[in-house]
DNA sequence: CCGTGTGTTGACGTTGGAGTCAATCGGCGG
DNA sequence: CCGCCGATTGACTCCAACGTCAACACACGG
């Protein structure tokens, strides 16, 4: 299968790091098509079109595969969240900008999305402490973006931001579950339309 | 164990009877404290101390156990809901009856809520047929009441009321997350507090 | 007082699937 | 051309947990 090695470092073949990525890419599939707890490695092998032994090549196990995923995705939620806390713009483009992340990412990769917030964010106990950790992180962050613009003025004073960040992204966690179960229908300019509609609703609820 | 079998019915002694809500209370702990996939039938019969095999005469599987739970408690949010559709109060009354209705039943029975929010309602992919059915029903007889309500002018025209209903239901159940995973904190003063905020944002937002 | 039933027990057989590993492949450097 | 070493294979071992089952307990009716 593999073809030249160039003039990379010898430990790690350029191929070898194709390999992992094919790999993830096929559990990916797996965990949405048939749930983290309810596939075998052997699914996620042949879907990949490797041997059974390569993915534990690759990896410790099948909780470390999950990590993985997880790990860099919600990285990029998080580094946005830090870019905005940072940006002086009006809460709108804010709200907008982390919308549109989300569900635009569902709209590019549908089976990515429906792994992170099916299977990983609800898992709860097995959920192991770095996920959590960066799970809070995110709605940590977004509470203090709030917290400043209710200094500001744009939020009412009386209401507690930490719990609003908290509300903002359930609404839009089960909006996006919705589509992932079938529940909504939905094409492309619907999403707009739902982007708007979550929005809307919240900062006028706020104001 | 045993007592008197007193003038019942012969097929079913009320031992029995007492037998069964005692593994579903012992169930119900075990998967708030393990989580539902990686507990063992023997954890639960351990911890309502009877025998293994006892488990398996009164229910088909675990799975049947998580089902029984699930029935029997949404069951009581869609009769309210239901109830809620027929009455003519305003707004603000349902929401507030639907609010308490969940984050009371928290106060109550912590575990139980903790297995009705986080294992089953995002097990997506498992959760079987009836289960998924009863989710959406509830989601729907939101979204009908707030429809009718939008008639009345109370919602503004423009909101897809649909998804008004799963906006308010997922700020609910993210604000219930947190407090499950201890990411929120709380005592009975909050409650009321948090309760009050997540109505009048959503008012405020839908008006 | 025995016979029948449901209630209850825990050891046992079975199996799905995780994780191991010895063997083979294949590219690259020498 | 050779030998090394990472990449790759899939058969095999092992075990946890499921679900079964034969036997025992115990209450009641006859």
């Amino acid at each position: 299968m593999g073809r030249k090695t160039n003039g990379n470092n010898r430990k790690k073949s350029k191929n070898s790091v194709e390999k992992k990525k094919l790999i993830i890419r096929a559990a990916t599939e797996v965990f949405a098509g048939k749930g983290f707890h309810s596939c075998r490695i052997s699914d996620i092998a042949s879907r990949a079109g490797v041997a059974y032994g390569l993915v534990y090549h690759y990896f410790e196990n099948k909780e470390e595969i999950l990590n993985t995923i997880f790990d860099k995705n919600w990285g990029l939620l998080n580094s946005l969240l830090e870019d905005l806390a940072g940006r002086d713009i009006p809460l709108r483009q804010k709200m907008t900008e982390l919308a549109s992340l989300i569900l635009d990412a569902y709209r590019m990769v549908p089976e990515l999305i429906h792994v992170m917030v099916i299977e990983i964010a609800r898992s709860s106990r097995q959920l192991s402490r770095p996920r959590l950790d960066q799970y809070v992180r995110s709605l940590e962050q977004l509470g203090s973006i709030l917290a400043h613009h209710q200094r500001q003025g744009e939020i009412r004073a009386d209401l507690d931001c930490r719990l609003l960040a908290y509300q903002f992204f359930g609404a839009l966690e089960l909006v996006l579950t919705g589509y992932l179960l079938h529940m909504l229908p939905g094409n492309d300019r619907d999403f707009e339309a739902i982007k708007k509609q979550v929005i809307d609703v919240f900062l006028a609820g706020v104001a």
